[in-house]
DNA sequence: ATGGCTACGTTGCGTAGA
């Protein structure tokens, strides 16, 4: 991390994603959470609800703008903010037809300039050998294709999400048990290094290129239990967003909540100036 | 030991997750 010439008063601004597999069983949990790590911005992923559904008042209650772009049963995306939205932008461009809930996209001024943040949940694929993963890869062409127009502004722009993407083999606990699977295969490691390329940074492996960083753990199996985790859940940096960052984590410990989600929040503090 | 768990909605048990 590289410090920056700070010319004006320092605001830090911390953003977070989080897969809370479903906002409404877990709304306790993420309000203790957002009252211990104190996030200005936070992307949602997998509420499993439609808008009118989501206990939207529990959230503004704790201080937090909130806007959720849902349907019903699956999939679902929201973003908590503690400043308030100039433009909310629903759905990811590229295929009209596709009527899946996994894109909001919001931009905050923060100390007289902009941040652009959006939560993203990228489709699994599983199992790779049918249309799911043609969807996986044609989603992740579309991503590919709206990150490259966003980073031509220059902004700070985060692109936060479950990208149900292990990127290597130090992303997992036990590497050997996903080879073959979408979250996986070299198709998949080739668009998240094309994403890479286009100059996002991916936070934690900005800070630390240690093994054993996870943020996903199955149900199933006692995965917990064995920390047979993987890292899916990132937090993807414009240059003008990396060359501010000064410091992310991983919250683990709500892993071992009662009722948790499978997933935990990664989050990421950018020192923005004003 | 290739199943184990959790959530959803059609409240049964099939579908989905990763």
């Amino acid at each position: 991390m590289t410090e920056t010439p700070n010319n004006g008063k320092a605001l830090p601004v911390r953003v977070a994603t989080w897969n809370v597999n479903s906002i409404k069983q877990r709304v306790d949990i993420v309000l203790g959470w957002l009252a211990d790590c104190r996030p200005d911005l936070v992307a949602l992923q997998e509420i499993k609800c439609v808008d009118d559904a989501f206990p939207r008042a529990a959230f503004e209650d704790a201080g937090y703008n909130v806007a959720v772009h849902g349907q019903k049963t699956f999939n679902g995306v929201a973003i908590l903010s503690k400043l308030p939205f100039d433009e909310t932008i629903v759905r990811l461009p590229g295929d009209d037809a596709d009527e899946q809930a996994r894109f909001l996209e919001v931009l905050v001024s923060a100390g007289g300039g902009a941040v652009r943040f959006a939560s993203l949940y990228l489709p699994n694929g599983n199992p790779p050998d049918t249309e799911k993963y043609r969807y996986k890869l044609s989603w992740f062409d579309r991503l590919i294709a709206h990150a490259r127009a966003r980073l031509d502004l220059e902004e700070p722009f985060i692109l936060a999400g479950d990208y149900n993407v292990i990127p290597t083999a130090a992303d997992a606990r036990d590497p050997a048990q996903w080879v073959g699977d979408a979250l996986y295969l070299p198709q998949t490691h080739a668009r998240f290094q094309e994403l890479a390329g286009l100059g996002l940074t991916d936070a934690i492996r900005a800070a630390s290129d240690d093994p054993g960083l996870y943020t996903f753990w199955d149900y199933q199996a006692g995965a917990w239990q064995k920390n047979n985790g993987i890292r899916i859940d990132h937090l993807m940096l414009s240059p003008e967003a990396a060359d501010r960052l000064t410091a992310c984590g991983i919250d683990k410990h709500v892993r071992a909540l009662d009722k948790p989600s499978d997933h935990v929040p990664v989050w990421a503090d950018l020192r923005l100036e004003s």
